[in-house]
DNA sequence: ACCTGAACACCGTTCAAGT
DNA sequence: ACCTGAACACCGTTCAAGT
Protein backbone atom coordinates (compact mmCIF):
# COMPACT_ATOMS: atom_id res chain seq x y z
CA UNK A 1 0.00 0.00 0.00
CA UNK A 2 2.76 2.78 -1.20
CA UNK A 3 1.05 5.71 -1.33
CA UNK A 4 2.04 8.15 -4.09
CA UNK A 5 5.35 9.96 -3.01
CA UNK A 6 4.65 12.99 -0.93
CA UNK A 7 4.94 16.35 -3.12
CA UNK A 8 4.64 19.82 -1.96
CA UNK A 9 2.00 20.51 -4.23
CA UNK A 10 0.53 17.62 -2.75
CA UNK A 11 0.86 18.93 0.77
CA UNK A 12 -0.84 22.63 -0.43
CA UNK A 13 -3.95 21.09 -2.00
CA UNK A 14 -5.16 19.17 1.42
CA UNK A 15 -4.24 21.93 4.10
CA UNK A 16 -6.58 24.16 1.23
CA UNK A 17 -9.42 21.42 1.50
CA UNK A 18 -9.02 21.38 5.30
CA UNK A 19 -9.41 25.44 5.47
CA UNK A 20 -11.86 25.74 2.80
CA UNK A 21 -13.90 22.62 4.81
CA UNK A 22 -13.14 23.34 8.36
CA UNK A 23 -11.72 26.57 8.61
CA UNK A 24 -8.54 28.32 9.22
CA UNK A 25 -8.71 26.79 12.99
CA UNK A 26 -9.04 23.16 11.50
CA UNK A 27 -5.33 23.52 9.73
CA UNK A 28 -3.01 21.65 12.67
CA UNK A 29 -0.06 19.82 11.21
CA UNK A 30 -1.11 16.98 12.82
CA UNK A 31 -4.13 16.83 11.51
CA UNK A 32 -2.79 17.58 7.78
CA UNK A 33 -0.56 14.84 8.71
CA UNK A 34 -3.36 12.06 9.36
CA UNK A 35 -5.04 13.06 6.38
CA UNK A 36 -2.13 12.75 4.08
CA UNK A 37 -0.97 9.35 5.79
CA UNK A 38 2.19 10.85 6.31
CA UNK A 39 4.60 11.45 9.66
CA UNK A 40 3.54 14.93 10.54
CA UNK A 41 7.49 15.26 10.11
CA UNK A 42 7.40 14.87 6.42
CA UNK A 43 5.19 18.29 5.87
CA UNK A 44 8.22 19.96 7.73
CA UNK A 45 10.47 18.74 4.44
CA UNK A 46 8.41 19.73 1.59
CA UNK A 47 6.96 23.03 2.96
CA UNK A 48 9.18 24.41 5.87
CA UNK A 49 6.57 25.16 9.06
CA UNK A 50 3.23 26.04 9.57
CA UNK A 51 4.11 29.65 9.18
CA UNK A 52 5.27 29.28 5.91
CA UNK A 53 2.73 26.57 4.94
CA UNK A 54 0.11 29.16 5.18
CA UNK A 55 2.02 32.21 3.31
CA UNK A 56 2.59 29.67 0.45
CA UNK A 57 -1.64 28.93 0.63
CA UNK A 58 -2.59 32.56 0.69
CA UNK A 59 -0.32 33.27 -2.40
CA UNK A 60 -2.00 30.46 -4.01
CA UNK A 61 -5.46 31.70 -4.07
CA UNK A 62 -4.10 35.37 -3.93
CA UNK A 63 -3.27 34.31 -7.79
CA UNK A 64 -6.14 32.60 -8.40
CA UNK A 65 -8.69 35.49 -8.02
CA UNK A 66 -10.11 36.54 -11.14
CA UNK A 67 -9.68 40.17 -12.75
CA UNK A 68 -12.21 42.32 -11.84
CA UNK A 69 -14.25 44.55 -14.88
CA UNK A 70 -16.13 47.64 -15.05
CA UNK A 71 -19.65 47.86 -15.67
CA UNK A 72 -21.81 50.89 -16.29
CA UNK A 73 -22.36 54.54 -18.10
CA UNK A 74 -20.88 56.70 -16.12
CA UNK A 75 -17.46 56.77 -14.23
CA UNK A 76 -19.42 56.43 -10.51
CA UNK A 77 -21.53 53.80 -11.95
CA UNK A 78 -18.31 52.00 -12.86
CA UNK A 79 -16.39 52.35 -10.08
CA UNK A 80 -19.52 50.96 -7.87
CA UNK A 81 -19.12 47.95 -9.77
CA UNK A 82 -15.65 47.42 -9.65
CA UNK A 83 -16.21 47.62 -5.54
CA UNK A 84 -18.97 45.19 -6.07
CA UNK A 85 -16.49 42.96 -7.93
CA UNK A 86 -13.92 43.52 -5.04
CA UNK A 87 -16.39 42.58 -2.48
CA UNK A 88 -17.86 39.18 -4.28
CA UNK A 89 -14.36 37.58 -4.97
CA UNK A 90 -13.59 38.41 -1.35
CA UNK A 91 -16.72 36.94 -0.20
CA UNK A 92 -16.17 33.94 -2.25
CA UNK A 93 -12.95 32.89 -0.21
CA UNK A 94 -14.16 33.67 3.19
CA UNK A 95 -11.64 31.81 5.00
CA UNK A 96 -9.02 32.93 3.17
CA UNK A 97 -9.25 36.98 3.39
CA UNK A 98 -8.73 36.71 7.05
CA UNK A 99 -5.56 34.87 6.43
CA UNK A 100 -5.01 37.25 3.34
CA UNK A 101 -5.64 40.47 6.05
CA UNK A 102 -3.42 38.70 9.04
CA UNK A 103 -0.53 38.00 6.33
CA UNK A 104 -0.51 42.30 5.09
CA UNK A 105 -1.72 41.34 0.89
CA UNK A 106 -5.14 42.89 0.81
CA UNK A 107 -3.37 45.17 -1.24
CA UNK A 108 -1.66 42.75 -3.54
CA UNK A 109 -4.89 40.86 -3.93
CA UNK A 110 -6.55 43.74 -5.42
CA UNK A 111 -3.62 44.87 -8.10
CA UNK A 112 -5.87 44.22 -10.82
CA UNK A 113 -9.05 46.19 -8.98
CA UNK A 114 -6.62 48.57 -8.32
CA UNK A 115 -5.77 49.28 -12.72
CA UNK A 116 -9.37 49.26 -13.51
CA UNK A 117 -9.76 51.97 -10.41
CA UNK A 118 -7.20 53.94 -12.17
CA UNK A 119 -8.80 53.50 -15.31
CA UNK A 120 -12.04 55.33 -14.04
CA UNK A 121 -10.79 57.94 -12.32
CA UNK A 122 -8.77 59.12 -14.59
CA UNK A 123 -11.79 58.71 -16.91
CA UNK A 124 -13.54 61.39 -14.43
CA UNK A 125 -10.91 63.90 -14.71
CA UNK A 126 -8.96 63.13 -12.24
CA UNK A 127 -5.06 63.45 -12.16
CA UNK A 128 -2.09 62.80 -10.37
CA UNK A 129 -2.05 62.60 -6.24
CA UNK A 130 -5.96 63.81 -6.45
CA UNK A 131 -6.40 60.27 -8.89
CA UNK A 132 -4.50 58.41 -6.51
CA UNK A 133 -6.32 59.23 -3.27
CA UNK A 134 -9.45 58.85 -4.88
CA UNK A 135 -8.74 55.12 -5.73
CA UNK A 136 -6.91 54.07 -2.59
CA UNK A 137 -9.54 55.72 -0.51
CA UNK A 138 -12.32 53.37 -2.49
CA UNK A 139 -9.76 50.61 -1.71
CA UNK A 140 -9.58 50.78 1.82
CA UNK A 141 -13.23 51.35 1.68
CA UNK A 142 -14.33 48.04 0.20
CA UNK A 143 -11.58 46.04 2.53
CA UNK A 144 -12.56 47.69 5.32
CA UNK A 145 -16.17 47.32 4.97
CA UNK A 146 -16.12 43.59 3.77
CA UNK A 147 -14.12 43.17 6.87
CA UNK A 148 -16.83 44.82 9.45
CA UNK A 149 -19.21 43.10 7.05
CA UNK A 150 -17.75 39.42 8.40
CA UNK A 151 -17.32 40.06 11.51
CA UNK A 152 -20.98 40.78 11.76
CA UNK A 153 -21.75 37.86 10.48
CA UNK A 154 -20.13 35.13 12.33
CA UNK A 155 -21.21 37.38 15.40
CA UNK A 156 -25.09 38.19 14.97
CA UNK A 157 -25.87 39.02 18.75
CA UNK A 158 -24.68 42.25 18.02
CA UNK A 159 -27.96 44.37 18.07
CA UNK A 160 -29.12 44.50 21.71
CA UNK A 161 -26.82 47.51 22.21
CA UNK A 162 -28.03 49.98 19.33
CA UNK A 163 -31.96 48.98 20.98
CA UNK A 164 -30.25 51.18 24.05
CA UNK A 165 -29.58 54.01 21.97
CA UNK A 166 -32.81 55.25 22.68
CA UNK A 167 -33.42 54.83 26.02
CA UNK A 168 -32.49 58.12 28.40
CA UNK A 169 -28.69 57.37 28.78
CA UNK A 170 -29.53 56.46 32.66
CA UNK A 171 -25.63 56.30 34.29
CA UNK A 172 -24.52 58.61 32.03
CA UNK A 173 -22.82 62.50 32.62
CA UNK A 174 -26.20 65.18 31.95
CA UNK A 175 -24.05 66.71 29.24
CA UNK A 176 -24.46 63.91 26.51
CA UNK A 177 -26.64 65.62 23.79
CA UNK A 178 -30.48 65.12 23.06
CA UNK A 179 -30.38 63.06 20.28
CA UNK A 180 -33.46 61.93 17.45
CA UNK A 181 -35.92 64.25 19.04
CA UNK A 182 -39.32 62.95 17.42
CA UNK A 183 -38.54 60.39 14.52
CA UNK A 184 -39.35 57.39 15.17
CA UNK A 185 -38.78 56.12 11.50
CA UNK A 186 -34.45 57.34 12.03
CA UNK A 187 -35.32 55.03 15.52
CA UNK A 188 -36.73 51.88 13.97
CA UNK A 189 -34.57 51.81 11.04
CA UNK A 190 -31.10 51.78 13.58
CA UNK A 191 -33.19 49.04 15.83
CA UNK A 192 -33.30 46.96 12.38
CA UNK A 193 -30.00 45.19 11.67
CA UNK A 194 -28.31 47.01 9.02
CA UNK A 195 -28.61 45.73 4.99
CA UNK A 196 -25.18 45.21 3.93
CA UNK A 197 -25.51 44.85 0.62
CA UNK A 198 -27.69 48.19 0.53
CA UNK A 199 -25.04 50.04 2.63
CA UNK A 200 -22.16 48.87 0.82
CA UNK A 201 -23.45 50.01 -2.40
CA UNK A 202 -24.90 53.52 -1.02
CA UNK A 203 -21.50 54.22 0.47
CA UNK A 204 -19.50 53.33 -2.23
CA UNK A 205 -21.79 55.19 -4.19
CA UNK A 206 -21.73 58.21 -2.23
CA UNK A 207 -17.84 58.13 -1.52
CA UNK A 208 -17.08 57.90 -5.23
CA UNK A 209 -19.66 61.06 -6.26
CA UNK A 210 -17.84 63.23 -3.98
CA UNK A 211 -14.11 62.19 -5.03
CA UNK A 212 -15.24 61.88 -8.61
CA UNK A 213 -16.45 65.15 -8.53
CA UNK A 214 -13.60 66.84 -8.28
CA UNK A 215 -11.77 65.73 -11.73
CA UNK B 1 3.88 34.17 52.32
CA UNK B 2 0.88 33.80 52.07
CA UNK B 3 -0.81 36.16 48.68
CA UNK B 4 -3.52 37.55 49.35
CA UNK B 5 -6.79 35.96 48.34
CA UNK B 6 -7.30 35.77 44.60
CA UNK B 7 -9.78 37.86 42.82
CA UNK B 8 -11.99 37.58 39.70
CA UNK B 9 -10.60 41.29 39.55
CA UNK B 10 -6.96 40.75 40.19
CA UNK B 11 -7.29 37.68 37.25
CA UNK B 12 -8.58 40.32 35.30
CA UNK B 13 -6.00 43.13 35.68
CA UNK B 14 -2.86 40.38 35.35
CA UNK B 15 -4.72 39.36 32.31
CA UNK B 16 -5.17 43.29 31.01
CA UNK B 17 -1.67 44.15 31.78
CA UNK B 18 -0.29 40.77 29.86
CA UNK B 19 -1.98 41.68 26.88
CA UNK B 20 -1.63 45.60 27.11
CA UNK B 21 2.40 44.77 27.38
CA UNK B 22 2.95 41.59 24.98
CA UNK B 23 -0.46 41.39 22.79
CA UNK B 24 -2.61 39.11 23.09
CA UNK B 25 -0.67 35.85 22.18
CA UNK B 26 0.65 36.34 25.08
CA UNK B 27 -2.29 35.35 27.64
CA UNK B 28 -2.04 31.91 27.88
CA UNK B 29 -3.71 30.82 31.29
CA UNK B 30 -0.57 29.04 32.35
CA UNK B 31 1.71 32.17 32.33
CA UNK B 32 -1.51 33.93 33.87
CA UNK B 33 -1.29 31.78 36.45
CA UNK B 34 2.42 32.24 37.00
CA UNK B 35 2.17 35.93 37.06
CA UNK B 36 -0.47 35.38 39.42
CA UNK B 37 1.63 32.78 41.44
CA UNK B 38 -1.33 30.89 41.55
CA UNK B 39 -2.19 27.08 40.33
CA UNK B 40 -3.69 27.29 36.07
CA UNK B 41 -6.47 25.78 37.64
CA UNK B 42 -7.69 28.75 40.26
CA UNK B 43 -8.03 30.66 37.31
CA UNK B 44 -10.73 28.87 36.01
CA UNK B 45 -12.84 29.23 38.87
CA UNK B 46 -12.80 33.07 38.91
CA UNK B 47 -13.51 33.71 35.39
CA UNK B 48 -14.51 30.61 33.91
CA UNK B 49 -12.58 29.02 30.85
CA UNK B 50 -10.58 31.10 28.06
CA UNK B 51 -12.87 32.54 26.45
CA UNK B 52 -14.99 33.62 29.19
CA UNK B 53 -12.41 35.44 30.48
CA UNK B 54 -11.49 37.22 26.51
CA UNK B 55 -15.14 38.13 27.00
CA UNK B 56 -14.66 39.96 30.88
CA UNK B 57 -11.27 41.62 29.29
CA UNK B 58 -13.03 42.92 26.34
CA UNK B 59 -16.21 43.90 28.13
CA UNK B 60 -14.16 46.04 30.42
CA UNK B 61 -12.06 48.00 28.35
CA UNK B 62 -15.36 48.52 26.18
CA UNK B 63 -16.78 50.27 29.12
CA UNK B 64 -13.70 52.33 29.99
CA UNK B 65 -14.11 54.20 26.29
CA UNK B 66 -14.61 57.51 26.64
CA UNK B 67 -17.72 59.46 24.76
CA UNK B 68 -16.90 61.00 21.47
CA UNK B 69 -18.20 65.03 21.25
CA UNK B 70 -18.15 66.99 17.73
CA UNK B 71 -16.40 69.75 17.16
CA UNK B 72 -16.12 71.93 14.00
CA UNK B 73 -18.70 74.62 12.49
CA UNK B 74 -20.44 72.92 9.53
CA UNK B 75 -22.11 69.71 9.89
CA UNK B 76 -19.38 67.42 7.21
CA UNK B 77 -17.08 68.73 9.29
CA UNK B 78 -18.46 68.00 12.41
CA UNK B 79 -18.96 64.46 11.24
CA UNK B 80 -15.04 64.23 10.45
CA UNK B 81 -14.87 65.34 13.90
CA UNK B 82 -16.61 62.59 15.22
CA UNK B 83 -15.23 60.01 13.18
CA UNK B 84 -11.71 60.85 14.13
CA UNK B 85 -12.07 60.68 17.71
CA UNK B 86 -13.36 57.04 17.00
CA UNK B 87 -10.52 56.05 15.18
CA UNK B 88 -8.28 57.98 17.61
CA UNK B 89 -10.05 56.03 20.60
CA UNK B 90 -9.55 52.67 18.63
CA UNK B 91 -5.75 53.12 18.09
CA UNK B 92 -5.38 53.72 21.68
CA UNK B 93 -6.25 50.24 22.55
CA UNK B 94 -4.08 48.68 19.69
CA UNK B 95 -4.69 45.33 21.19
CA UNK B 96 -7.97 45.05 22.09
CA UNK B 97 -9.21 46.06 18.69
CA UNK B 98 -9.41 42.89 17.45
CA UNK B 99 -10.32 41.10 20.15
CA UNK B 100 -13.45 43.56 20.17
CA UNK B 101 -13.90 42.90 16.37
CA UNK B 102 -13.44 38.97 16.90
CA UNK B 103 -16.03 39.08 19.55
CA UNK B 104 -18.64 41.39 17.18
CA UNK B 105 -18.83 44.20 19.60
CA UNK B 106 -18.01 46.83 17.58
CA UNK B 107 -20.77 48.54 17.19
CA UNK B 108 -21.52 48.07 20.50
CA UNK B 109 -18.28 50.13 21.81
CA UNK B 110 -19.47 52.90 18.97
CA UNK B 111 -22.93 53.69 21.24
CA UNK B 112 -21.87 57.37 22.07
CA UNK B 113 -20.56 58.09 18.66
CA UNK B 114 -23.45 56.60 17.40
CA UNK B 115 -25.88 59.32 19.38
CA UNK B 116 -23.20 62.33 18.11
CA UNK B 117 -23.36 61.04 14.23
CA UNK B 118 -27.12 61.22 14.16
CA UNK B 119 -27.36 64.38 15.60
CA UNK B 120 -24.95 65.71 13.19
CA UNK B 121 -27.17 63.68 10.17
CA UNK B 122 -30.51 66.04 11.35
CA UNK B 123 -28.28 69.01 11.95
CA UNK B 124 -27.71 68.35 7.94
CA UNK B 125 -31.44 67.73 7.29
CA UNK B 126 -31.26 64.24 7.04
CA UNK B 127 -34.59 62.26 8.43
CA UNK B 128 -35.66 58.74 8.43
CA UNK B 129 -34.17 55.75 7.08
CA UNK B 130 -31.65 58.02 5.14
CA UNK B 131 -30.44 59.38 8.20
CA UNK B 132 -29.99 55.70 9.35
CA UNK B 133 -27.97 54.92 6.38
CA UNK B 134 -26.04 57.99 6.49
CA UNK B 135 -24.74 56.97 10.24
CA UNK B 136 -24.45 53.85 9.26
CA UNK B 137 -21.89 54.11 6.53
CA UNK B 138 -19.54 56.58 8.38
CA UNK B 139 -19.73 53.38 11.12
CA UNK B 140 -18.56 50.89 8.82
CA UNK B 141 -16.47 53.15 6.75
CA UNK B 142 -14.44 54.50 10.30
CA UNK B 143 -14.01 51.19 11.45
CA UNK B 144 -13.20 49.32 8.28
CA UNK B 145 -10.46 51.80 7.88
CA UNK B 146 -8.57 51.41 11.05
CA UNK B 147 -9.12 47.77 10.63
CA UNK B 148 -7.17 48.11 7.35
CA UNK B 149 -4.85 50.39 8.87
CA UNK B 150 -3.72 48.02 11.72
CA UNK B 151 -3.05 45.29 9.36
CA UNK B 152 -1.45 47.69 7.28
CA UNK B 153 1.19 48.76 10.13
CA UNK B 154 1.59 44.47 11.42
CA UNK B 155 2.91 44.32 8.29
CA UNK B 156 4.97 46.76 6.22
CA UNK B 157 6.18 44.71 3.32
CA UNK B 158 3.12 45.79 1.42
CA UNK B 159 4.54 47.87 -1.13
CA UNK B 160 6.26 45.90 -3.33
CA UNK B 161 3.47 44.48 -5.45
CA UNK B 162 2.34 48.13 -6.07
CA UNK B 163 5.53 48.76 -8.14
CA UNK B 164 4.65 45.61 -10.63
CA UNK B 165 0.98 47.62 -11.64
CA UNK B 166 2.91 50.02 -13.78
CA UNK B 167 5.11 47.41 -15.49
CA UNK B 168 3.46 45.69 -18.36
CA UNK B 169 1.43 43.04 -17.15
CA UNK B 170 2.99 40.04 -18.25
CA UNK B 171 1.81 36.86 -18.01
CA UNK B 172 -1.61 38.42 -17.68
CA UNK B 173 -4.45 37.93 -20.80
CA UNK B 174 -4.20 40.82 -23.30
CA UNK B 175 -7.54 41.99 -22.22
CA UNK B 176 -6.00 43.74 -19.42
CA UNK B 177 -7.35 47.75 -20.42
CA UNK B 178 -4.28 49.55 -21.04
CA UNK B 179 -4.27 52.28 -17.68
CA UNK B 180 -2.81 55.60 -16.54
CA UNK B 181 -1.43 56.22 -20.02
CA UNK B 182 1.16 59.23 -19.26
CA UNK B 183 0.63 60.50 -15.54
CA UNK B 184 3.65 60.04 -13.81
CA UNK B 185 2.85 61.71 -10.76
CA UNK B 186 -0.13 59.03 -10.41
CA UNK B 187 2.79 56.62 -11.13
CA UNK B 188 4.48 58.17 -8.04
CA UNK B 189 1.63 58.79 -5.63
CA UNK B 190 0.51 55.02 -5.61
CA UNK B 191 3.82 54.23 -5.16
CA UNK B 192 4.42 55.88 -2.42
CA UNK B 193 3.00 54.64 1.03
CA UNK B 194 0.11 55.83 1.72
CA UNK B 195 -0.12 58.44 4.47
CA UNK B 196 -2.96 56.82 6.41
CA UNK B 197 -3.84 59.87 8.31
CA UNK B 198 -4.66 61.96 5.22
CA UNK B 199 -6.18 59.09 3.80
CA UNK B 200 -8.48 58.73 6.11
CA UNK B 201 -9.95 62.67 6.98
CA UNK B 202 -10.10 62.79 3.09
CA UNK B 203 -12.20 60.15 2.96
CA UNK B 204 -14.53 60.31 5.55
CA UNK B 205 -14.54 64.60 4.57
CA UNK B 206 -15.68 63.00 1.08
CA UNK B 207 -18.33 60.37 2.42
CA UNK B 208 -19.80 62.54 4.31
CA UNK B 209 -20.31 65.21 2.21
CA UNK B 210 -22.34 62.99 -0.55
CA UNK B 211 -24.25 61.50 2.03
CA UNK B 212 -25.07 65.28 4.09
CA UNK B 213 -25.50 66.51 0.48
CA UNK B 214 -28.90 64.61 0.54
CA UNK B 215 -30.52 66.75 3.41
C1' DA C 1 16.54 13.10 -1.42
C1' DC C 2 12.94 11.81 1.35
C1' DC C 3 10.57 9.82 5.45
C1' DT C 4 10.28 8.19 10.22
C1' DG C 5 9.49 7.97 15.57
C1' DA C 6 10.92 9.85 19.76
C1' DA C 7 11.26 13.75 22.42
C1' DC C 8 10.74 18.62 24.02
C1' DA C 9 8.23 22.40 25.40
C1' DC C 10 4.25 24.15 25.22
C1' DC C 11 -1.20 24.54 25.17
C1' DG C 12 -6.63 24.44 27.42
C1' DT C 13 -9.47 21.85 30.34
C1' DT C 14 -11.38 18.38 33.70
C1' DC C 15 -11.60 16.30 37.99
C1' DA C 16 -10.97 14.27 42.29
C1' DA C 17 -8.97 15.69 46.34
C1' DG C 18 -7.73 18.81 49.70
C1' DT C 19 -8.68 22.84 53.32
C1' DA D 1 -15.97 28.66 49.14
C1' DC D 2 -11.62 28.39 47.31
C1' DC D 3 -7.26 26.19 45.82
C1' DT D 4 -4.34 22.31 44.42
C1' DG D 5 -1.68 18.64 41.46
C1' DA D 6 -2.29 15.03 38.36
C1' DA D 7 -3.88 13.72 34.10
C1' DC D 8 -5.84 14.00 29.34
C1' DA D 9 -5.79 15.33 24.81
C1' DC D 10 -4.04 18.27 22.11
C1' DC D 11 -0.36 21.67 19.83
C1' DG D 12 4.41 23.11 16.73
C1' DT D 13 9.05 21.95 16.14
C1' DT D 14 13.71 19.66 16.35
C1' DC D 15 16.68 16.00 15.58
C1' DA D 16 19.03 11.84 15.09
C1' DA D 17 18.25 7.88 12.58
C1' DG D 18 16.76 5.35 8.88
C1' DT D 19 16.40 4.15 3.51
Amino acid sequence: MTRSPLTREAVLEAAAALVREHGPGALTMRRLAGELGTAVTSIYWHVGNREQLLDALVERTVQDMGAIRAAGRTPVERVVSVAAGMRRELREHPHLIGMVHERGLTERMFLPAQRALVAEVRAAGLRGARAADAVRAVQFQVVGFVLVERNRERSPVQSPGEGELWDPPQGSAADAPATAPGDPALARALARPADPERLFTLSVRALAEALLAQG
